[in-house]
DNA sequence: TCGAAAAATGACCGTCGGTCACAAAAATAT
DNA sequence: ATATTTTTGTGACCGACGGTCATTTTTCGA
C-alpha cells in the first residue's frame, strides 16, 4: 500500500513534469531553466534534483511518458491493417500526432539535437528511436513486407522523412503539408518493396 | 586602399571566425561559449562584440560564406545538366558536400533548430532555406519541370528528405546511408513530375 | 608630434545547471 | 506518547554562461 510519503513524492514529480513541459512549450528546452520549472510548480530548486540527476534525465521520462501515450493511441487502431499501404496510413497518423502539437515536435527536435552532442545520451535517444522504427515501423510493417526486404529501412526513411518535415514545420516555411509528406513516404515505402523484392 | 586598421581589422574577424568554426565543430554551438572562441583565436571576450552583436548574428556569417562556397563548387558542375535526373544528382552532389563533413551538419542542424524559437532568426535562417531551395532546387529544376507542377514543392520535398537524414546521421543511427537517401528524393522528384502534370 | 578615431581589454551584471549542508515532515521503533 | 531514523524540501553557493561598457592601447591623418 502506498504510504502518505510515497503519494506526496509522485505528486512532487508529476507537478514538476507538468511544470517542465508547460515551460518547455513556451520557451523551448535550453530556454526553461530549472528554477523555472521548480519556481512555477511552488517548489525550490533543490527539489528537482532530489526526483532527477539532470535536466536531461527529466526530459528522457517525460519522452517515454509521451511515446506510451502515442504508442496506446496507436494500439488500439492497428488491428484493422490488412495492407501495407493501410499499415502505413495508421502509423501516419500516429506520427500525426507527434506533430499536430507543433510545440512538442521542437520540443523534440531540440532534444534530438542536443543529445547528438553527447554519447551516452545520443544512445539512449537513438535506443528510443530504434523503437520507434522497430515498434511502429518493423513490426507493423513486417506482415506486409516480403522477405529479404528490409522493413528497418523503410521504416528509417519514413522517420527521416517525417524529421524532415518536423524541421520544415519548426521553422514555419510553409511550402509542405504534412499529407504531401505523407503521400511521399507511402509512395516512396510502396516503391522500396515492389522494386527490391 | 586598405589601411592597417581595415587589415588589422579584417584579420581578427577571420581569426574568430576560423576559431569559431572549429569550436563549434568540437563541441557544438550551444557549448562553445564566446570567452572559448576569443581566447582560442588569441583576443579578450570584449572584442567579439566589436565584430558581431550576438553569437548568433557570427552563426549567420559562417552559414553564408559555407554556403557560397558550395554554391560556387556546384556551378561550376550544373551547366552539364541536361535532364531531370541529371540535375537531382548534380544538386545532392551538393548537399553531400554538406553533410560528409558530419560536424558541420550537426551544427547547422543544431542552429536551425536554436533558431526556430526566435522570430527574427527564424526569420532569417527561412530566408536562407527559401535562398537554398529557390536557387538550388527551383531554379535548377526548372527547366526540366513542366509547367503546372512545382519546382518548389519538390524542392522543399527534397530538402525535407535531406534534413530528415541529418537528423539520423547526427544521432549515428547507420540504417541509412546518403546513397539510399539520394536514391529515394530522385525517385520521389521523378514520381511527382510523371504523376502531377 | 599630437589629438581623434578605431581596436582591444577585462571587470562586471544577471542567469544558468548543478551541489550540498541543513531544516521540516513523516515513518518507525520503543 | 516520545524518541529516532528516513524521506522530502530548502536556498545559499559554485564556476561558467552571454552580453555590457568604461577604460586603455594602437593606429590614423594632419
Amino acid at each position: 500500500m502506498a504510504t502518505k510519503q510515497q503519494i506526496k513524492s509522485q505528486q512532487t514529480m508529476d507537478e514538476l513534469m507538468a511544470s517542465a513541459l508547460e515551460l518547455f512549450e513556451a520557451k523551448g528546452y535550453q530556454d526553461a531553466s530549472v528554477a523555472d520549472i521548480t519556481r512555477k510548480a511552488g517548489y525550490a530548486k533543490g527539489s528537482f534534483y532530489r526526483c532527477w540527476s539532470s535536466k536531461d534525465e527529466l526530459f528522457l521520462q517525460i519522452l517515454e511518458k509521451k511515446l506510451g501515450q502515442y504508442r496506446q493511441a496507436r494500439d488500439e487502431r492497428i488491428k484493422s491493417a490488412d495492407s501495407l499501404e493501410q499499415a502505413l496510413r495508421i502509423i501516419w497518423d500516429f506520427l500525426e500526432s507527434m506533430v499536430v502539437d507543433r510545440n512538442w515536435a521542437k520540443i523534440f527536435l531540440e532534444f534530438t539535437v542536443h543529445a547528438a552532442r553527447d554519447k551516452n545520451l545520443r544512445g539512449q535517444l537513438a535506443k528510443s528511436q530504434h523503437r520507434l522504427s522497430e515498434d511502429v515501423f518493423a513490426r507493423l510493417l513486417a506482415p506486409f513486407v516480403p522477405e529479404g526486404c528490409s522493413a528497418e529501412r523503410i521504416g528509417a526513411l519514413n522517420t527521416a522523412l517525417f524529421e524532415g518535415f518536423m524541421v520544415h514545420n519548426a521553422l514555419e516555411i510553409g511550402v509542405l503539408r504534412l499529407e504531401d509528406v505523407r503521400e511521399a513516404a507511402v509512395a516512396l515505402a510502396l516503391r522500396q518493396v515492389r522494386e527490391t523484392c
